[in-house]
RNA sequence: GUGGUCAUGGUAUAAUGGUUAUUACUUCGGCUUGUGGAGCCGAAAAUACGGGUUCAAUUCCCGUUGGCCACCCCA
């Protein structure tokens, strides 16, 4: 504070505002020099990332359980690609006018000027791989599941964020309905098992030909109507026409009611392969709504696209869980062998922000240690907890503790804070006598038992114990 | 990328143009001898950053950064 007052008094010279301009623009503000000296300067997190702290630790952890069950209940296998990978990897796949590309995605060059960028999701990373290790020489379809951070430049809002968590599966290799289906059902399982139910919104866009018809289909009537739509759409009618459908304007969804429909303009094969999709999810008897105005942002998609939406929330913003379809194109348009494909993938964090808003929580994982505390006191029992510590460890059962606590005092006080059920208490005289206390926290009742004992004691007490609070 | 809104200890909050910036929770230590849930005492811990106005700024003004929200886009 007093250093502060020393420091006004310095006038900034105009030499130094013409270096500062230079500056690259969004450097934050650097603090003053005291602070520094004191080291009180705090590095803060990067703009739109996120911690997972052990508060939220099970929810994250649940959530990855449950991929990883669903996957392999499906025959699908992990396969992790790298975060950062060759940049022209994303603007050949996902296709250059796309927003994720053009705008949101993490692109530079590393040391050795080669274009890089973090990963805006897991496809295109999938097929590279699925075409790096030869894979269409392994039984097809290859089916690979993937889980893990995605960057995307974005400005950060309400589940929305730059570095975010996506659940996905690939199905490459062949081309049929029933795999469509499968991938749907596998989400939306997934989804089941966490307690959401999920609205599942499907179309088909057909091929590479039928889209091309139809756009030019629909830019004629488009035009048409360029007088009613907003000015956001009227630029989109050029560059990305079919993201129109998507435009929530009223007066836009006017004239997108009225708008010729994709499906109409699919030709014989994809129009049947559609109805056969919904054929499978009839059988399965999964709930979907066909929405004609589905299109997706990228640009590998061909005939069924699909995504999810948590029921009765559909009008919120921010609100897909996550969606997917077909992109029979893509392999062959990274330079692999023509090669029909399929994937979707989930947000996690918009996932797990729906398991955290609800009350019953019974399907989430519980912490991996037992309910009960080990106490010492005294410098030989500090020891021997240690020990005891790691023998009942390798029969199994994880105990809580604080070996750096010498107060038996504070030590029970945290039992009782982590909320233990029985707390094990080892003094002087237990040592001595190789015995231990076995203490029942809500009642207070203690026994001696021999330490020898110890173990088939404990797991008999963990059993039957109760939980407190 | 556009717009709105906000910024005080780890969390949640109070206050003021002028001494040591309030309170609660949390954390840590203690309230004599080896025992938690109550109480009491104590400690650590904050005005985002930069600039301006002023004798004086945490307070007023501007900028930056960041959070939140909406648009956009999507997961």
């Amino acid at each position: 504070m007093k250093t502060k007052i020393a420091q006004k008094k310095k006038p900034a010279s105009t030499k130094k505002k013409t270096v500062e301009k230079k500056k690259p623009v969004k450097k934050p503000a650097e603090p003053s020099e005291s602070k520094i000296q004191k080291n009180l300067r705090t590095i803060s997190l990067l703009r739109g990332m996120k911690d997972i702290t052990p508060k939220d630790e099970l929810y994250w952890r649940t959530a990855y359980h449950k991929a990883e069950e669903m996957a392999n209940a499906y025959g699908f296998e992990f396969m992790e690609t790298p975060a950062l990978e060759e940049a022209v990897l994303f603007t050949r796949s996902l296709g250059k006018d796309t927003d994720v590309v053009d705008k949101e995605m993490y692109v530079f060059e590393d040391r050795d000027g080669t274009r890089v960028a973090l990963r805006p999701e897991w496809t295109a990373g999938a097929v590279r791989a699925y075409i790096n290790h030869g894979m269409q020489s392994l039984p097809q379809p290859v089916k690979v599941w993937n889980y893990g951070a995605i960057f995307r430049h974005d400005r950060p809002q309400a589940g929305r964020f730059r570095q975010f968590h996506q659940f996905g599966c690939e199905t490459i290799g062949q081309r049929h309905p029933c795999l469509d289906a499968e991938l749907i059902l596998v989400a939306y399982n997934f989804l089941k098992d966490l307690g959401i139910h999920a609205n599942v919104n499907i179309n088909s866009i057909g091929n590479l030909e039928d889209r091309q018809n139809y756009t030019i289909e629909l830019v004629g009537y488009l035009r048409s109507k360029r007088s009613y739509l907003c000015e956001n759409c009227k630029k989109r009618i050029n560059k990305n026409p079919l993201r129109v459908l998507d435009c929530k304007e009223e007066s836009c969804a006017e004239v997108i009611q009225e708008s010729p429909q994709i499906i109409e303009w699919l030709g014989e094969e994809s129009k049947t392969y559609f109805m056969k999709v919904l054929e499978c999810l009839d059988e399965l008897g999964i709930p979907y709504i066909l929405k004609s105005t589905l299109v997706r942002g990228l640009d590998y998609y061909c005939d069924t696209v699909f995504e999810f939406f948590e029921d009765g929330n559909e009008e919120k913003s921010q609100n897909a869980l996550g969606g997917g379809g077909r992109y029979d194109m893509l392999v062959e348009q990274l330079g692999g062998q023509p090669t029909p494909a399929a994937g979707f993938a989930l947000g996690l964090e918009r996932v797990i922000s729906i398991l955290r808003a609800k009350e019953d929580n019974k399907n989430l994982l519980e912490k991996p240690w037992s309910k009960v505390f080990f106490a010492q006191l005294g410098d030989q029992a500090n020891y021997k907890a240690l020990k005891l510590i790691e023998e009942m460890r390798l029969q199994g059962v994880i105990v809580r503790h604080n070996l750096a606590k010498a107060s038996l005092k504070g030590q029970m006080e945290t039992a009782d804070k982590l909320g233990a059920t029985h707390t094990l208490i080892l003094g002087q005289k237990e040592v001595h006598d190789g015995t231990i206390i076995i203490r029942d926290m809500d009642s207070g009742n203690q026994e001696i038992v021999d330490q020898n004992k110890l173990i088939a004691e404990i797991k008999k007490t963990i059993k039957t114990a109760k939980p407190r609070k």
